[in-house]
DNA sequence: CTGAAAGCGCTTACAG
DNA sequence: CTGAAAGCGCTTACAG
């Protein structure tokens, strides 16, 4: 039924290993053997069962894409996408395919990662999730199997990650809205399971204290990082009568939430309090006002990792290895004060 | 190095094909030996390699997901990952893996569709695009490859494909803003080249008629379906002195452009127009105001792909199937006009 | 209930 | 430059 290199090896008139490395291209195999044999390929349709080959290589070819917590809204952030796009780009030109798990449950990690690492389809694993304390995280080195983190980890000297420089981000949007005039600020969606939003939040105290500005903890505002809680974060906080100068929210969603919230109790933004998001959300420059945020080039986060990965796979030293992705910051209108 | 169906039968004292059997849990083997077996295996920590298997049983248990236009904003759109979440539900529970790609060009399309198609290790496709004349459908059909179109394409009878009722969609919509009092009634982002904007209209004007008011082509606006460009086309229709009472807009995220544009012109929403957007994006609940769309069920859309796409695979008898999935629309304040 | 053997479609030392 | 043979790690008729 389906034609085989066997096929191939009796229309040409040779052995299946010649058309084996006609294919391979190897350069044992005269110019004239190769023309013949493609020319026979072309008329009978053939082409190379990659199962076949990946079991003689032992090698598929194959990496495995793990997004965490599907059942939280994080997954539908519109970075998601555009890491894996990344992701994809890069692994296309490697000639490499991506399997994709989503997993709700660590119950479903569990095994999902189990059958990924030890079924042989999967080379190497690409992990979406900065969370504090996953427990796949020391199992996977426990068994040496490649794997990159997207989102620095809590053990960051003993794996392999990417990411922006989380800290720096969150020091750079604090310094912006002090220098547009913002004195008490609040810092919103603080969420310890996740590293990037610990980080921020650090990077905000790093500015706070370089501009001789008291830490208030009033003003931090724990919450989900990823949710549609940006409203009620603001709510809690306006309603123990604190109103700040300046709101900056862990991503760009809470951002939208909280400045709801503001404009419902009739402050205006950015005249009474300038807000900033993260992450740079494809509506953030259409919103009213258009959002300050932070562009983390999600498409360059995906890239680099599975560059990352692919390294983890074909090195023959261990290492462990990082890369941090340039970000930038995007002022608009939500914090422009009169003014500054 | 890597423990093997072989090691297993030399410890256990059987042989290779007893142990597959058991595996396999075939009825002809003994439950003593299967004991025997599975506490061996549990011993020495064996995991069947799936390539392997793979490559015996002439089936992967892998699909193809497809993702067009990723070069477009279409992509980061967030009913695609809802969708991916569930495709990858259903096909966890059939113990499916998901191989995805994302596509930019056609050339990509034409080199990607061949290689998950021919190299043997794809059983079938589900594609994420409803873009009217692909290519890539008449070839699929050709080579009678088991696929699944995830939106309604124009042979719709030719094909298995999943999607809403685009139409009666649009139909309900413009309905509910006739209810509520709008009579010239604008719709925004209509895209030739995708189904599902033409269908909505084609609700749109069915709902017109049935309620005699007159067409006004002008008041339909074309435009790129999913694109921050809901701002831009409204302020086309106004440039044009046309302020409409009600607006239809394709997409929940222009329909925010178009809020934006109206309440820069000093018109309130819903008060002196109301809007309406489709696919219930998540931050359409928090926008201000509150949005009208229709949930499109994105979730259930992947599960029944996924599962026409298994039947597809499996069923001896050829046949087209479609699958009608049911939305809901949401009113919220956007289309709450006075007195309705 | 169990085993020996052939086969899935490739790759690759080994030999010439 | 080319081929015969073994092997990748399974499954499955065939035989008993």
């Amino acid at each position: 039924m389906r034609v085989t290199i066997n096929d191939i090896a009796k229309a040409a008139n040779v052995s299946p290993s010649t058309v084996s490395r006609a294919l391979a291209d190897s350069p044992r195999i005269s110019k004239a053997t190769k023309r013949k044999i493609f020319k026979i390929m072309e008329e009978m349709n053939y082409y190379p069962n990659v199962i076949a080959r990946s079991l003689a290589r032992k090698s598929t070819n194959i990496i495995g894409v793990l997004v965490m917590g599907t059942t939280e809204k994080a997954f539908q952030h519109p970075f998601f996408p555009e890491i894996l796009r990344g992701v994809a780009s890069v692994a296309y030109k490697n000639e490499y395919k991506i399997l994709i798990s989503s997993v709700t449950d660590m119950d479903e990690q569990r095994k999902i990662v189990n059958d990924l690492t030890q079924s042989g389809i999967t080379e190497g694993l690409l992990i979406l999730s900065s969370g504090v304390n996953d427990p796949t995280i020391p199992y996977l080195k426990e068994i040496q199997f490649p794997f990159v983190i997207v989102g620095r980890p809590d053990n960051e000297n003993e794996v392999n990650w990417v990411d922006n420089d989380n800290v720096s981000i969150g020091y750079q949007m604090t310094r912006h809205l002090i220098e547009v005039g913002c004195t008490d600020i609040a810092f919103l969606g603080v969420d310890k399971k996740f590293m990037v939003t610990l980080d921020r939040l650090k990077g905000y105290k790093m500015a706070l204290k370089e501009n001789n500005i008291p830490l208030n903890e009033d003003l931090i505002v724990e919450g989900k990082f990823v949710d549609d809680t940006g409203y009620d974060l603001m709510k809690k906080l306006l309603d123990r009568g604190i109103v700040p100068s300046g709101v900056i929210a862990c991503d760009d969603l809470l951002a939208f939430g909280a400045i709801k919230c503001l404009n419902e109790k009739g402050l205006r933004v950015p005249e009474d309090v300038a807000v900033a998001g993260f992450n740079n959300v494809p509506l953030s420059s259409y919103f009213t006002p258009p959002l300050t945020s932070v562009d983390i080039n999600a498409f360059s986060l995906g890239a680099k990792g599975f560059e990352l990965l692919l390294n983890s796979i074909k090195s023959e030293v261990k290492s462990f290895n990082r890369a941090i992705i340039p970000f930038q910051l995007i002022v608009r209108e939500s914090t422009m004060k009169k003014g500054s």
